[in-house]
DNA sequence: CGTCCCTTTGAGATAGGTCAAATTCCGTGG
DNA sequence: CCACGGAATTTGACCTATCTCAAAGGGACG
């Protein structure tokens, strides 16, 4: 916050690509061999000195942290093809645990800089992932301090549907992995509410539900109307405004 | 957030350190000449394609973006000696606004990659100060999560203090450069929410206001304790509980 | 001395939290 | 294939922190 630099950030490359194999970090883990999780079972734990790095193949992971009272706070969620403890110093600042049975491939930091020393390009793509993660750190915030229930609600499950489906519309099927607890610990509420928003997109047609974990879009306008005011872009992501017209204000 | 690679961060480097001149990212600067800017004027703008990095070396800033329905969102404040602006590609995601006069040394990206290429240091701290921006965003966004309203202002002042004031002792003086909207805005309160706190703190004699930008603490654990659990630590930040500890949960 | 802007205070409205209970889901065993 | 039990989800009733709207200080500056 208040902190040194805190701002001025890029956007991401316009269109975020980041399928399990192909793009940038991934990459370099692709040889390594692959660890199997339990539901359940931590991946990595928040305060323990931090020694590698991880992609995630298959399931999903939420990275989260615990308060002194007892508050847990869930940072994200990640999925399939996802790079996570990317800080190469000091101590994992959350924990990473599985949510479904997942597998992992582990890099060491040391291999990891090895790398980077033969070609800066990997370097420069620890670099590029840290902003992204700040960027849409920066999303996170903005979702907490503008954002109603409802509105963080549905921008999260347009979110978690865009990262799964990549193309969205109506009559797309969500899947949501984690439970009602963690999306509410994620969004800042409580799980009543969280319920209570999503019946309210039920109720009104929205969405459909089979099972609490699987619901169908209905109506995507109406959906993307509900994220409120930062709306969840199609495919094709535009700037918005241009840079001018805002100056007037 | 669900997006890839959310977490698992490391903690800073133990002791903080960022005077203007002396330490990491601000050295790069110290050649360049100073421009000036008034308060109010914008140091650069939302959207507008990122040229330069800047240094803060007198003054201070707000990092703020203004969302579609007119609603304000401060990312952070920027004191004298901190860095911003690091992002070297696309586009600015926040403007910097000077709250108060100030004065900044600019650096084209051009300029800072030629010089990450002789010496990788100077690379590597501008990734340092990636990964410090992102630690800061994360108990940001803690603070949005868990805390309420009287715990924000009373974290956000005692933040500022130390930023400021390096060691926090009763009879400190705090001068808190911006305004109560920006606060506000900040901690995703209103300002008559940040005047009311700001009110209960003088009440119950925590700490004392001399006009409505400066003001002394009175009872500095008191303050503590009103932070909320994510303690505000002293100078001297310990990770708190080991890792082992935590694991019982 | 008045104006404008920022801050503070007051009174009432409301979104979301809390506590408690009903319901559904889903794995396990008969 | 069906019944059972614990966990997760959903719903309800009520309560409180924070927002909203409105108005009253306070300072700086012309």
């Amino acid at each position: 916050m208040y902190t040194s630099s805190q701002e001025c950030l890029r956007e991401p490359p316009s269109a975020p690509k980041r399928d399990a194999s192909t793009s940038s970090p991934g990459a370099v883990f692709t040889h390594r061999p692959a660890e199997s999780f339990a539901a359940g079972r931590v991946v990595c734990w928040e305060g323990d000195p931090s020694r590698d790095a991880f992609q995630l193949v298959e399931g999903s992971v939420r990275f989260c942290r615990v308060q002194i009272d007892g508050h847990r706070m869930i940072a994200g969620f990640g999925f399939a093809g996802d790079v996570f403890g990317l800080s190469y110093m000091e101590r994992y600042i959350f924990s990473a645990e599985a949510i479904t049975d997942c597998r992992v491939r582990r890099l060491s930091y040391a291999r990891l800089t090895a790398l980077s020393d033969n070609s800066s390009a990997d370097y420069a793509q620890i670099t590029e992932q840290l902003r992204q993660q700040l960027h849409e750190m920066q999303n996170q915030l903005l979702l907490m301090l503008h954002k109603s229930a409802d509105e963080r609600v549905a921008y999260f499950i347009m979110r978690v549907g865009q990262r799964l489906n990549r193309e969205l519309r109506n009559g797309s099927e969500i899947r949501l992995a984690m439970p009602r607890t963690d999306i509410a610990d994620h969004l800042g509420l409580t799980v009543e509410t969280v319920c209570r928003s999503i019946t309210r997109l039920k109720r009104d047609g929205v969405l459909a539900l089979n099972g609490p974990a699987r619901m169908t879009i209905k109506d995507i306008d109406a959906m993307r109307r509900r994220c409120g005011d930062e709306t969840v872009h199609g495919a094709d992501d535009h700037p918005g405004l241009p840079a001018a017209a805002r100056r007037a204000g």
